[in-house]
DNA sequence: TAAACATATGAACAGTTATTCATATGATAA
DNA sequence: TTATCATATGAATAACTGTTCATATGTTTA
């Protein structure tokens, strides 16, 4: 059975590295400053949902007008059930809002943020 | 065999949705205003680095200094090739640079744009 | 009520991606 | 030169993700 005791934090390392190289006052500092793991997941979970075309490019129609699904659909040349997908995604991650109108539902950017974000985006890849 | 003939845009658009539901004026005003798609694709590849967890710390612990290799790999405790693999993905985006001092490389942020992005992302998640 | 329609969703599949391992490269020191 | 160190990289694997297909849900109209 393994042992689980509390180890020293240089045995935990050693496998990361030689460890002859660390600039350890760096690290301290940096180590102190470090925000909660879970504040860096949240990060990269906010930017994965940019990080796909079809996300990207529902979110600029929606940037240029509200839209029904079956809208962003022929738009896009996609699949309802595609779209329907993604949408799911963008309205857990709260970057878009919806308003249903008998059997259509239109959705549109939860707020000015995102279009903020788009062309920062835009402006970096013009450079 | 199948033709391959020309169709008009309405046989194409068959399989995305019924059709009966679209919104033509709003529709081809978008459409008219759509940036070239490989420009979305860009900007979809752009934000996918940053949707990454490990990404996300290495862009962050560069914010805070420079840093070697091996520095990154112990904050973040990971191993040196995993590290060296991202470093490549951000170096390919030009979202980091680096100098060589030595046996050492040192790996910085690219540009101040990228920890205003961070930032905004930042601010964001935490609304 | 039944039929038609717009959207949503579960399952399956294909394609992508991050990590690990082994090894290569490039630099310094002996 | 040889040994050592810091980093880079190719291949393999495991995990993840986006689309499609089939079907379900919820709404309106006949």
């Amino acid at each position: 059975m393994e042992q689980d005791n509390k180890k020293n934090i240089q045995d935990y390392e050693i496998d990361q590295c030689d460890f002859i190289c660390v600039h350890e006052n760096v690290v301290n500092q940096v180590l102190k400053a470090m925000p909660q793991d879970q504040e860096l997941l949240d990060l990269a979970d906010f930017f994965k949902v940019f990080g796909d075309a079809t996300r990207i490019k529902i979110l600029y129609v929606l940037s240029q007008s509200e839209m029904c699904v079956c809208d962003i659909a022929n738009l896009l040349k996609m699949g309802q059930s595609a779209i329907s997908h993604q949408l799911r995604i963008l309205k857990q991650m709260r970057l878009v809002k919806f308003r249903r109108e008998g059997k259509t539902v239109f959705y549109s950017l939860a707020d000015g943020h995102i279009e903020s974000i788009l062309a920062q985006g835009m402006e970096h890849i013009n450079e």
